[in-house]
DNA sequence: CGGTATCCCATACGATACTG
DNA sequence: CAGTATCGTATGGGATACCG
């Protein structure tokens, strides 16, 4: 079942599916980061600042670590100098591609 | 097409399809109540507060609204008293369903 | 280059009391 | 019953400066 099952009585929403889902993919850049990725990977840091362009790089930093943690994206550090990083995503992050499609789709049609 | 239009540099997110979609069912709380009005329509808004539980009325009142304004709710007041109002999906909530259910079938299998 | 530290703010959300 | 008013809080995000 999906979110459905939420009663709001006994469990908290974090712990439903469609929490989870939303912890992982929710807030304001998080699709954004994964939709850069997808057309483009891997992609260096201040590559993908620039790319966004309107994101700081505080925020980039903590949105990737915490895709990273939720194992949706790749950090990769190479050990030179000038440093360089490189994000990449995860086969889980390739699965739920298709999902936020759909959430364009419907927009699309529907604004 | 889809969220890779947003380069950042021209474009807000919320001008996006994806950035639509978002500013209509994103939130802690509008996703939940087009569920349970999926499950169970009409519902009366005592009766939404008590199924979701953890919402105030303040918070249910406020995101029903935004609801109705987005063209997803329909709110049918009956003059009477005591005081009774219907809340409704829109068909345009209906199209939405679907894309929903799939948030919940992905965070099933990857949380 | 790829970040972090610090400070600040806006907005969503929550608790409680009250009302037509 | 179906809300609103008021006040308070917590979190995400932003600006700027600095660091290895």
């Amino acid at each position: 079942m999906g979110i459905s099952d939420f009663d709001g009585e006994n469990i908290a929403i974090q712990d439903t599916p469609f929490g989870y889902t939303m912890s992982v993919i929710g807030g304001k850049w998080k699709m954004i980061i994964l939709y850069l990725l997808a057309a483009k990977q891997p992609v260096r840091f201040n590559e993908m600042q620039r790319q966004i362009g309107a994101i700081t790089y505080k925020v980039l930093s903590a949105q990737l670590k915490e895709l990273e943690a939720d194992g949706l994206v790749t950090r990769k550090e190479f050990p030179q100098i000038p440093p360089k990083v490189e994000y990449s995503l995860t086969s889980k992050a390739q699965t739920i591609l298709p999902v936020l499609e759909q959430l364009c789709e419907w927009g699309e049609k529907n604004r």
